[in-house]
Formats: structure tokens, sequence, C-alpha cells
RNA sequence: GGAGAGAUGGCCGAGCGGCUGAAGGCGCUCCCCUGCUAAGGGAGUAUGGAGUUUGUAGCUCCAUCGAGGGUUCGAAUCCCUCUCUCUCCGCCA
């Protein structure tokens, strides 16, 4: 959610802000919807403070023994044009702020313009996709031939876009959840994290992905208002919600595995083969809470530290920077890494990193307190994958292919793969 | 799943219809005093919002005692619904 004192009184910069990201704001709306509203609060104020004074004249009144008829006779209508204006008033708020609820945060000032992904800036590239010299196999193809990968048996099971994974594919898919775990804790400063896998709507407010995004979410046919995660962000940012930080606790950085459930509503023809776009899928996510000064360095760190995975398993990759029009709703920068499949010729997104800045901190009233002023502040957040296992087990498996269509194991995965070196048909 | 108890400020804890944004204690901050230490005295110490203002300073006002409704001139206090916590029994990885 966006500051309301940029709305009231710098509206038209705002539009302007969220035009360059394809959201066109109403603004005439907005000002009248403001406009009333802040006459109405007043009077509504005006009246409950009248009401205040008078009905302690009352209980002084009673006190003493006065007849205190006269008093009543005077706020005898007060109530109902008090409530009438209360009504009106937390109306008119309502309608704000659904307003403000749907509006998009502001890129920073550093994001690329552009309205889509053709306008997205590669700001690095690491390593050289291999030269194959025989005709490679994608991920499914090899995963079905080493009997490893099960499509057909989770279409049972469930339906489309879930897998089944046995033998060393599903042990390699462990592996990789212990290792960016371990590197993440053990050298980028981050505690490990253990958290609910379903939420309530409060915490899917707070992270944004209510109200406008329901339709991607699974939600659970129970007595309470119940989700699925669609990423980890969602409880993990919502620790901070409503609590006030201490300085001395500052920054905190999370890292964390869960699986993700994402109902994929409106990609029915993309990526319908293998295990790119599932409706379940684990990630290891990195979020940090930050002061507002430190998080355009957090989001640098964090981008890095997921890199750091991609560098380590030897997988080619590029660093994009979104542009405005294909940010996520909540972001106000945007880092993209895709990592290179060689079936699909080119590099596909295998993490995502975004500082928020106030946004989210906003909606959960995450604040940290400063000790020069004595007074909260809202923290900044910013999260990203490191990495999706899935996609990182898909680029293990084509990057690393042999002829045979067995599969090299990376090298620091070997310490958790118990010393298998190759995943072959046994 | 059954029975009961409870939810008040950073923490503990009073209040059970009016002068209570909230006693008292602890903690914390500042000041004073004591040669040091320990102790003592004083002041301060919630959050969100509106108005005013050049101002995120000050001042005025409003809201908030788990959440949401209701009764009342007036609710932390009474009523209803929900959520959460605790105790006992049952079940259970």
């Amino acid at each position: 959610m966006l500051d309301a004192y940029l709305i009231r009184n710098e509206l038209a910069k705002v539009a302007k802000a969220l035009a360059s990201r394809g959201y066109s704001l109403d603004q005439a709306r907005l000002q009248d919807l403001e406009i009333k509203r802040k006459s109405l609060q007043a009077v509504t104020q005006t009246l409950q403070a009248e009401r205040n004074s008078k009905s302690k004249n009352i209980g002084k009144a009673k006190a003493q023994g006065e007849d205190i008829q006269p008093l009543l006779d005077e706020v005898a209508n007060m109530g109902d044009q008090l409530k009438a204006a209360e009504t009106e008033l937390s109306q008119l708020k309502d309608e704000l702020n659904n307003i403000l609820m749907d509006v998009p945060n502001l890129p920073h000032e550093s994001v690329p313009a552009g309205l889509t992904e053709e306008y997205n800036q590669e700001v690095r590239r690491w390593g050289e996709p291999r030269q194959f010299d025989f005709t490679i196999k994608d991920h499914v193809d090899l995963g079905e031939q080493l009997g490893q990968l099960d499509f057909e048996t989770a279409a049972k099971i469930t339906g489309s876009r879930f897998v089944v994974m046995n033998g060393g594919l599903a042990r390699m898919h462990r592996a990789l959840i212990q290792f960016m775990l371990d590197l993440h804790t053990s050298e980028h400063g981050y505690t490990e994290t253990y958290v609910p896998y379903i939420v309530n709507a409060d915490s899917l407010r707070g992270t944004s992905q209510l109200p406008k995004f329901e339709e991607d979410l699974f939600k659970l046919h129970a007595e309470q208002e119940y989700y699925l995660i669609p990423t980890a962000e969602v409880p993990v940012t919502n620790i901070v919600r409503d609590t006030i930080i201490e300085n001395k606790a500052m920054p905190r950085k999370f890292v964390c595995h869960t699986p993700c459930f994402r109902s994929e509503a409106g990609s029915y023809g993309r990526d319908t083969r293998g295990m790119i776009r599932q409706h379940q899928f684990e990630k290891v996510e990195m979020v940090q809470v930050v002061k507002a000064e430190d998080s355009y360095q957090a989001l640098e760190d964090l981008t890095n530290h997921a890199e750091e995975i991609l560098k380590r398993l030897e997988l080619p990759f590029r660093t994009m920077a979104l542009c405005a029009g294909d940010m996520g709703f909540s972001a106000s920068k945007t880092y993209d890494l895709e990592v290179w499949l060689p079936s699909q010729n080119t590099y596909r997104e295998i993490s995502s990193c975004s500082n928020f800045e106030a946004f989210q901190a906003r909606r959960m009233q995450a604040r940290w307190r400063n000790p020069e002023t004595g007074k909260p502040e809202l923290v900044h957040t910013v999260n990203g994958s490191g990495l999706a296992v899935g996609r990182t087990l898909v680029a293990i498996m084509e990057n690393y292919q042999n002829k045979d269509g067995t599969i090299t194991v990376p090298e620091v995965l070997h310490h958790y793969m118990g010393g298998v070196l190759k995943i072959d048909l046994k």
C-alpha cells in the first residue's frame, strides 16, 4: 500500500509514476473521495468531542445529585446524528482503502522504463552454456527414461501440473534444499526458519497477494478462511506483522524452505510440459527486514546470495533488471535470475529478488524503533528465491546430461548425495 | 472432541457503567543526591489518525483495554458473535 500522504498531497506525481508501469490511477475519483473524507472526518470528530464533553458533564451533575434531565434532553438526538456521520465516514474510508489496496507500488528511479519484458535489462551474465556433441533431451525425456520423473502417476493421484519423483532425482531434489539452506545460513548470515504452510487472509493481505490475486491461490474449504501458501514470503514476512522491532535486532534475515502452491489460473497453455510450472513446488526463500536506508544495498546483497547458488552449481545464468511494466504488484525494484535451459535454448526465470520498500510493511504495520527519535518507523522488506528448487533440478538435469541419458551430479552436491556421482537407471 | 478459566500499556497487575489512556509495581530514559558500590529523591515513558502549521516541531481533537457488532447521554467495565491462550478428560504423529 502506498503512503496516504503521497496520495493526498502528490497525487499527480503518483499517477505519473504508476503510469510508467502501466497502471492508470483514477485521480478525479480519489481526489473527490479524499475531499469528502476530510470534511466528513472533521465533522464526525467535532460531534464526538461534543458528545464526550456533554457526557462528562452528565456524569459530574449526577455525582453531585443534580437533575440531569435537561442535559439529557440536550443530547437527545445527538446519538443518531453521530451514528450517521460515523457510518458514512467508515464507508468512505472503506471505499478509499479498497482503492488503495488495489494500487501497485511505485517503481524506483533506477528501474528501466518500459511496459513489456522486452524492456528488461540484462545487468550481468555468468558462465558459458555448454556445447553438446550429441542430441540433447529435455528434462522430461531424461527423467522419464531414467524412470525417476513420473507425470502420469501424479496426474492419476491428483491431476495435471504435479509430479512424482523417485530414486536419485528425488534425492537430488532434497539435496538441493539442504545445500541452499546450508549456504545461506553458514555464509550469508540468514536464520533458518520453519513456518506454517497454511495462512490466514490477514497474512495474505500483508504481503499483498490479497485482495487482488485470490485466483492464484488455493483456498481451503475449512471453517476458517485459510489458504495454502503460494510462497514462503507470506508466512515469513508476516513474522514481523504488527510488531515493533528493537534497533539491536535489526536487520532480520530469514531463510526458509517450504512447498509452494499456486493455482496457475490463466496460464493454461504455458509450460504445460514438465516441471517448469507446477501447482506444487519447493522453494528456498530469503527474506530481509531492514531499515529504509539499507534496502537497496540489501536487494543487491540478496540477489548476489541467490546468484551464488547458481555459481556453485556451475549453472550459466543472467541477471535481469525488470522494467517498470514487468514487475510484480508490490515491488519497487526486481532482479530476475534466469538460468540457461539447453532444451529451450534460452534463459528461464529461476529466482526473483525484489525490494518492496515500505509497501508491505505499511500493510502489515511492521516497524522498527529508531533510537534517535524513539519513534517507530516502517521497515523495508526485501525477498527473493534462493532458489526455486524444482527449476534448479530441471536446470541441472539438462545442463549436466550425458549422451547415455545419465546425469552427472554437480560437485557441490556430492556431499549431500552420499557420494553418488551420477544419476542413472538403477 | 467434552468440561472449565481467561485475554488490560515493554512486562506484571488493578479496575467491573461516568473525572480511567487507564491505579500500583517492575523495566527503561533524563535530572538530583550520595567520595566509589549499593541505596534514595524527582520528572518522563503507547500506537494510529485528523485539524492547525512552511514543517514528520508544538498545540487541539478523535480512536484504540484480543477482534467485530449491540445496549447507553456515556462502555476496559453490561449483552451477542468470533479468534486466541491456559487447565482437566479423551484422541493422536
